[in-house]
DNA sequence: TCTATTTGTTAGATTTGTCTAACAGAAATA
DNA sequence: TATTTCTGTTAGACAAATCTAACAAATAGA
C-alpha cells in the first residue's frame, strides 16, 4: 500500500490500464480480449502477463481469467486518470481530435508526473469554476487571435538588424505555420536579426543560438512582440 | 525534404535534441559530450550514433566529430520546439517546478502529435494576446479557486443514492487530494452515488464503472456540482 | 620520444517488447 | 464421441537500449 511507485514501464502500464478497461465493462479479461483492444499478438500478451504477474500486478495462471491486484489496480486507475486528464486538456482546452488526442494521450500519460497531473486536475477545477476563462477558451483560438495590439506587433521582416524581439505570434497557412513551428518559431522566443534579406536574399536569424535562414515571403508571417529584448541566451522567464 | 516523418524512437530524437544542444553552444559534439549531458554511459551512445547514422541524420565516422545532416537537424529542432512548448505549459500555465517539468517535458516531447503542437503553439499566441487570460492564469490557481458558485457545490456525503452528479473540485490537503486524483476523482468525471455511509460505513461510489469505496472523511472533500447528470457510461462531453 | 591520461570502440550480457509459426488445451459442433 | 474451431502458450527470432569490462586510439605531459 503506502506509495505505490509504478517502476514499471509504459508498455505494461497499457496493458494495466487494458485490463482495468475490459473489466470495467465486461466481467471477465481474457488473453484475447486485451490482445485485440491493444492491436497486439496474442503471443505478446502472454509475457507480459506474465511479468505483470511476478511484479504482482495481477492474478494470473495459465489459461485462465487475469484478476488486477490491489497495486495493479492501483496503477491501473491512475493511469486511466492520467489518459483521461490529458486526453480532455487536448480536445476541451486545445481543440484536437478525439482520435488524435486519444492518441497523444495514451503515449504521453506513462510520463506525467505526480505533481504534474495533480496541477492538471487543478487546472481544469479552475477551468470549471471560473466562466470568463472557461468563455474564453471555449470560443476556440483561431491561428488568428484578434488581440487589440494587433496594429503593434512588428513583422520580422521590419526588424533592426542585431536587435532582438520574441515571437508574438505566427501569420500564416497551415503549412507555412507548420513549418515554422516546427523550426522553434513558437510565441515568446527570442529572435535576433542576424542578416536583413530581401526579394531574393534570405533573412538571417539568430534562434536558440543557431543562425536559420528565412526567405522574405516567410519571415514576414513572424510577427514580433513591440518591445527591444535584452540579447541574453535564450530564457523564457523574465 | 517534403514530410520529414519522423520514424524514430524517442531514445534517438533524444540524442539528435542533445546534439543539437551542444552544437549550439561549443562549435563540436563528441561521444563524450553527448554521454555526459544525456547521463549515460558512452559506451551506450556509439551504437546510438551508428543507428542515428544509418538513418542518414548525423554524419559520423568513428573516432570523428559528429554533424548533423539536414534531416537531423530539422528532427532535432522538431523535437526541441515540442519540449519548450510542454516545458512551458508544465511552468508557466500550470505552476510546475523547473527541474520537474524539464523531465516530464523531455519524456513527453516524442509523443506529441503535430497537430497537437500546432495547437499549443496556438494557445500560446492566444495567451500572450490576451492580457485578460493571462492574469487568471498569472494569479495561478490553488487548491482551492474561489469560485462565485462556491455555496452551491454539493459534497459527495450529500449526494441522494442513485443519483449522479458531476465532480467540481477536490477540496483536501495535498496527501488525500493526490489519492483522489489518482483514483480518478477529477472535474468533469461523473460519479454516481450506489451506496451511502456513515461515520463507521464507507460510501460506495460508481466511477467509469467501477465501484469504490470512501470513507467518510475523505468523501466529503469531493465537491459536485449542483445539476444532476444522466446516468450514461463514463462520457465527458455533453 | 616515451608514457600516462583521456576518449572512443568493441565484445558480451541483459531486459523489454514485439513478431511468426507451431503446438496444446478447451469448447462447440456434428 | 469425434472433430473442428477457438484460444492460449511456447519456441525462436529480432531490434532497441542499456550496462560493464576490456581494449584501442589519440592527445598531452614529462
Ligand atoms: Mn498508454
Ligand atoms: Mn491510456
Ligand atoms: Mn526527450
Ligand atoms: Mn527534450
Amino acid at each position: 500500500m503506502s506509495t505505490v511507485r509504478s517502476d514499471i514501464t509504459g508498455s505494461l502500464e497499457d496493458y494495466l490500464e487494458t485490463i482495468y478497461r475490459i473489466l470495467g465493462r465486461s466481467s471477465v479479461a481474457r488473453v484475447r480480449d486485451i490482445a485485440e483492444e491493444m492491436q497486439v499478438n496474442p503471443a505478446s500478451v502472454t509475457p507480459a502477463m506474465k511479468r505483470l504477474s511476478a511484479k504482482q500486478l495481477i492474478k494470473y495462471s495459465k489459461r485462465n481469467y487475469i484478476e488486477l491486484t490491489e497495486k495493479g489496480l492501483f496503477i491501473a486507475r491512475r493511469t486511466m486518470t492520467r489518459h483521461n486528464l490529458l486526453s480532455r486538456f487536448l480536445t476541451e482546452v486545445l481543440g484536437i481530435s478525439r482520435e488524435q488526442a486519444e492518441c497523444d494521450a495514451c503515449a504521453m500519460e506513462h510520463f506525467l508526473s505526480e505533481s504534474s497531473m495533480e496541477r492538471l486536475a487543478a487546472f481544469f477545477e479552475f477551468l470549471a469554476a471560473s466562466p470568463e476563462l472557461q468563455a474564453l477558451i471555449d470560443t476556440g483560438f483561431g491561428n488568428c487571435p484578434e488581440g487589440k495590439e494587433e496594429l503593434e506587433l512588428l513583422p520580422l521582416t521590419d526588424l533592426e538588424p542585431g536587435s532582438s524581439r520574441r515571437i508574438a505570434r505566427i501569420n500564416a497557412g497551415q503549412k507555412i505555420r507548420g513549418q515554422l513551428i516546427d523550426s522553434g518559431f513558437i510565441q515568446g522566443a527570442i529572435i535576433t536579426l542576424t542578416r536583413p534579406g530581401g526579394t531574393d536574399l534570405p533573412f538571417i536569424v539568430d534562434l536558440d543560438g543557431y543562425d536559420q535562414e528565412l526567405p522574405g515571403e516567410i519571415a514576414e508571417c513572424v510577427l514580433l512582440h513591440p518591445v527591444q529584448e535584452q540579447t541574453g541566451e535564450d530564457d523564457y522567464e523574465k
